[in-house]
Parts: C-alpha cells; sequence; structure tokens
DNA sequence: AGCCGTACAGCAAGCGCTTTCTATGTAGAA
DNA sequence: TTCTACATAGAAAGCGCTTGCTGTACGGCT
C-alpha cells in the first residue's frame, strides 16, 4: 500500500541499500546517482517508516521533555527552549528529531509512566523539567529508571531540578535557596519583620529550597518565625489567593507576603485587594520566577528572575551533545532579583 | 545487550510468541502462563522495544499536538487537555499513548516538517491546535499532508482551527468571528464609537476572523471604520504595547481599544497607563481567550472566553476514536462574554 | 470408543529499514 | 601492460516484534 524503499530503488534503478545511503548521506554515493534516487523519492511521495528505521539502526530521533504542567508558562518556555535546540525543524544541524513533551501533571506515577514510555521508543534523549518529588521510594525509582536510560544510550538532562546521584544525569540546577534568601533579604532590607510565606506544596524539591532560603534570610537577621507565617498550598493562582486570606486572618499585621512563584502572588494580590490593603503600602508582595505577566501585574511583581529560556535551551544543547556537560555533570543556575513596584517600606 | 522478548520467553520457558500475547492481552493464554510470563518480565525488568512493535504491528501509540507556541498557555491548555484524554498515562483506557507536542513557532516551515515526521512515525492520530496560516500553497501543502496522513490511517482533529475541506480531518472550530463581534458589540452598546482594533499577524485564520467579527459589529451599528484605528502585530505582550501608543498617536479621541488576545491586551492597558490614562474612564480595554491571568489584571480584563480546556479534551478523544466526531465531521465551538472592569462607558 | 470443538501454545514468515561484507569498474602506480 | 587501490553499488543478514496458521491436549458428544 505505502511505498516503500524498495519501491523507490525500483524506480531509481538501484538497490535499496543505496536509497537508505542516499536518504541518511552517511555513505558515499555517486551525484549522478544521488539525483536519481532523489527525484524518484519525490515522485513517488516516499516518506521514511521510522520505526523501521529505528529498529534497523537501533537509535530513535525522539527526545522526550517532561514537564509538571504544560499549561504553566514556567514549563511551557523551558520546554519550547529546549525543543528550538533540539535540531527539530528549523534547528540548525542535521537529523530532524521529534521533541515529546510529556505532562505529568505534577505526579510520580505519570512521571514514571513516561519515562518508562519513552525508554521503550529508545529515546535520544530525555530532558526533565522542573522541581522534583520527595517521595522516598518514588526517588529510587526515577534514579532507576534514569540509570538505565544512560545506560541504554539515551542522554538524559535535568533543567532546573536537583542532581540525581550515580545515574549519569546532567543537571542544571536552579538556586531557589538563593534566590528565596535573596527575595527575603530585599524585604527584611526594606524594614519588613513580620513576612507570610505561601509556599508550593509539600514533598517537593522547588517548594522546599525556596522556603528555607527564605528562612536562612530570617535567621540571619534575627527574625524569629512564626509559624502561622507558613501557608502551602498548589502552584496556581487560586491556592494564592486563599493562603493570603489564611494569612490576613492568623495575623492580620504582617507587611509582606512572599509567594512559591509568581502565579501564587498575583493570586496574593487579588486576595489583598479583596481585602481592601493596597500594595505596596500596606503590604508587599514577592513573587519567584519572573514569568512573562509579572511585569503588568499592578503594581509590577517584585520576584527573582530565572532564565528559564537560556537553561531550557543550554539543556537542549547538552541533550543534543552539542554542548559540553558541565565538570562534574552540574551546574547552578543562579536566579536575579528584579526589584519592581510590589515591595516597598512596610507602614510604619 | 538489552533485554528481547526472546530473553523473557526462555526465562518463563514459553515461546516469544506467547510473551508478545500476554503483553498485549489479545490472545488467550492461561492464567498461568501468563503469571510465569510475567514474573520473567519483572526479574529481567524488561522493556518492550517500541520501534520493533511499532514496524511489526504496523502501528504506533504516538499522538502529535501541533500547537503554534508552547510558551503560550493559550495552547498549552489546550495541548494539556488533549493529553490528558489520549489516555496516557493517567488517562483510562488501554494502551499507553504517548503525546508528542510540536512547537512549530507559527511557521509554516515547521508546521509541514512536523507533520511529515508524525507521518514517518506513523503516528496513530494528530491535533492541531490554533488558526491556520493563510498562505495559498502552504495551505494547499497542508491539505495533502492531511489527506496522506488520514488515507493511512491516522486520525487528524484540527481544535480551534477552520475546517481543512475533503482532507478527511475533523474540525472542532473556535467562532472566532462571532465572538469578536458581540465583544464589539458590548462596547458599541455602552456608548463607544471610536475603537481601536489590534489585529494579530497577517495571514491568520484567528487575525482575520477575530477582526471580521469586529467589522461586522461596527457595521451594523453603522459605525465607519477610521482604517487608522487597526493596527496588525504579533500575539504577545510587547506587540500590544507598541501598537497601543501607535494608536494613540494616531487618534488619541479613542475611547476603546479591542484586542486580538488577552496577552495583547495587557500590553495594551500597560501603554495606556504609561500614557496617563486610566482604564476604563479614559479608554476601555478588551481581550479575548480569557486566559487564566485576564481575571487578574486590573482591572480585570472584559474578554471573550473560549472553552479552551473542553474543546481540547474532546479533541482527544475524537482523535482517540473514544467520542463520535461531530455530524458533517465539522463542530462550532462558541466563546461567551466575560463582562469585567476594563471596560466601561466612555468618558462624555 | 471414536469424533470433534475448544483452548492454548509454538512455528515461522515477515514488517521496512540499516549495514557489513563482497563484487565490480576505473584510475593511478609500477 | 599488469597490479593495486579506491570509489561505488549490491547482496543479504538481521534488528525485535506480531500474527496467521499449525499443532496438541483435553473434555464432552454421539
Amino acid at each position: 500500500m505505502t511505498v516503500t524503499l524498495a519501491d523507490v530503488a525500483a524506480r531509481a534503478q538501484v538497490s535499496p541499500a543505496t536509497v537508505s545511503r542516499v536518504l541518511n548521506g552517511n555513505y558515499p554515493v555517486a551525484a549522478s546517482t544521488r539525483e536519481r534516487v532523489l527525484k524518484a523519492v519525490d515522485e513517488l511521495d516516499y516518506v521514511l517508516n521510522g520505526p523501521a528505521s529505528a529498529l534497523a539502526a537501533a537509535t530513535s530521533d525522539l527526545v522526550g521533555i517532561l514537564v509538571n504542567d504544560i499549561a504553566d508558562p514556567f514549563f511551557g518556555i523551558m520546554a519550547g527552549a529546549v525543543q528550538s535546540e533540539i535540531g527539530g525543524p528549523g534547528g540548525r544541524a542535521g537529523g530532524e528529531r521529534l521533541a515529546v513533551v510529556c505532562n505529568t501533571g505534577g505526579t510520580p506515577e505519570r512521571e514514571l509512566t513516561y519515562l518508562t514510555l519513552l525508554q521503550r521508543q529508545r529515546a535520544a534523549a530525555v530532558v526533565l523539567t522542573g522541581g522534583a518529588m520527595e517521595d522516598g521510594a518514588h526517588q529510587t525509582a526515577v534514579a532507576a529508571k534514569l540509570r538505565k536510560l544512560t545506560e541504554a544510550g539515551t542522554r538524559v538532562v535535568l533543567c532546573g531540578r536537583p542532581p540525581a546521584p550515580d545515574t549519569g544525569a546532567i543537571a542544571l540546577t536552579f538556586d531557589n535557596r538563593g534566590g528565596g534568601r535573596e527575595l527575603t533579604e530585599h524585604l527584611i532590607g526594606l524594614g519588613h519583620r513580620r513576612l507570610g510565606y505561601i509556599a508550593g506544596p509539600e514533598e517537593r524539591t522547588t517548594t522546599r529550597h525556596r522556603l528555607e532560603g527564605h528562612r536562612t534570610a530570617l535567621a540571619a537577621h534575627g527574625i524569629e518565625e512564626d509559624p502561622r507565617w507558613t501557608v502551602h498550598g498548589r502552584y496556581d493562582r487560586q491556592a494564592g489567593y486563599e493562603a493570603t486570606l489564611e494569612l490576613l486572618r492568623r495575623d492580620p499585621t504582617l507587611t509582606a507576603v512572599v509567594a512559591a512563584n509568581d502565579t501564587v502572588a498575583l493570586g496574593a494580590c487579588a486576595a489583598l485587594r479583596d481585602s481592601g490593603l493596597r500594595i505596596p503600602d500596606d503590604v508587599s508582595v514577592a513573587g519567584f520566577d519572573d514569568l512573562p505577566f509579572s511585569i503588568d501585574a499592578v503594581p509590577a511583581l517584585t520576584t527573582v528572575r530565572l532564565p528559564l529560556a537560556e537553561a531550557g535551551a543550554r539543556a537542549g544543547r547538552v541533550a543534543m551533545g552539542r554542548e559540553d556537560a558541565p565538570v562534574g555533570g552540574i551546574a547552578t543556575v543562579r536566579g536575579e532579583l528584579m526589584v519592581r513596584g510590589s515591595s516597598g517600606r512596610p507602614r510604619s
């Protein structure tokens, strides 16, 4: 039914082997022959059979990208950057590669299942983005999977995720701890002493590291933290809204609210406004990530910019072997404090 | 090196055929045998070879999702919804499928290349999201490709994209025209007579349809449009910012600005604010799509809500053959006008 | 007792490509 | 001119799986 290599070979009056070589360009073929083959390919509208090719060559042109939430620009930006570098259509170098963006929804099972699926497809590389879940059993399982993948020749890159020791995976880690500390220090520097913190879901490295940075800053300045000042919630707007109301209920004297990320911060802003509080006059707000929309908030959000696109692009290049892995297989990517209108001196 | 079906068969003391049948569950196998096989699979940590399986069975478990910009939540939301329905990990029914989200960047070449790549992988289904480019040659090429795909048994679904006649593709189209008309009528109803319009990139169906809806509304109310009132630009914040300044320069008496989508509208808001204009007191602003962040703008954005997640989910089900295609292969998905704080009566 | 239907299990032929090894023609070297 | 070397092209052996067809046993039938 469909056109095969043999059909093309017949039409071009050459052997299938030659057609394969023309298509792969990895073996000398006389110019005249090549032309004849290419013409036949064109005339027959031939499309290579990917699975067959992958089977025979024992390699595939699939690259997997795992994200926690594809609808979240945090991941979208990284995924897009990775994709732009893996040489897919539009990419520079050679072989066209297909980027597979897999949405784990932040659940351990789906993450594992997708890794297996990618392993099954003999993916050329896998990039895992964003924080990891801190469930012991799950972490072990993922580490084992990653080791299997690297052993099978799949390049594994972690982007914005803590290193996975002894797995052969290369890590480009975000300095969430440092960013969190810097952000809170900025607030402390402005005079804040009573700071609420809206953390992300528990059992997530990102959540924990950012919170640790925050606490380090508090401790460094001799501020004793009140347990009521921390609330956990999802990484979305509504969680930020509700957490802020809760925070206000617990301690109406807070002068600043630090959110786990920008989306949460936006929810916090809405809650403050709905509570009749002005930003930053009554309460300062800070986010994390510096997603594109953060500058559009009113007032613009003070946050920590993470170079998502740059990190993603680098992860893509490393995954394609187009850039050397960092020494030790681990690189730390720092964030940059962006001071904007949502933070100011506390009301006296 | 790696474990194969034969290894499992040897260990379980059965033939490879039996192992295959156990794994696929499409042929009667005695319970005791099945157990033995499953145990061997587990012990050997066997992972099926996807390409080999796809080659032999002439089918694959890949589903392609084409998006114009993966970093844009508009597409992220749809892609996520599609993915949640195609039975990938976490999905209900049977075979695990791998969703391949491909980022075309809105360029014709990449769109075509990705379709070829998907065709090469013998994808089980392909979902194209978002507006199409209106380049004659390109449209013909895409249509030809889609026809090839459907002929080869790949299910093709267009989600938020105009129908592609005679290709066998099923279309779930957004009523951009109707939404655009309704939005502008709302503004006209408030008393606006001088409305600026920030359109998306030219040669895009989405851009054209929304603009047509806008003009239809104007015409229906006897408002003669000034050509200076329309500016084209990219679908991003910066384009909205610049276009708004341009609009203001051309005609400072405008009382409303309608943007091609919410992201652009946010840029417009920023430009208006920076120009010292209040929203909606001095100028009303309206967007399109109702992305999650739109309600967080200050004031909240008046816009047209598109049921992105619902449409994506439906597209996913149709692609998997889990839901019947709409009659005639075409369904129109309507938007819903969301009136919020960014629109009000014009200053008198 | 003899037959047949049913329920499993195995054999073996591919699926469409890649790649090693071999064959051939031609050009330069001796 | 004869031999060697190189540049190409082809033959054929798989890659690891699926599946149609062919056994083989066993139980129920007549």
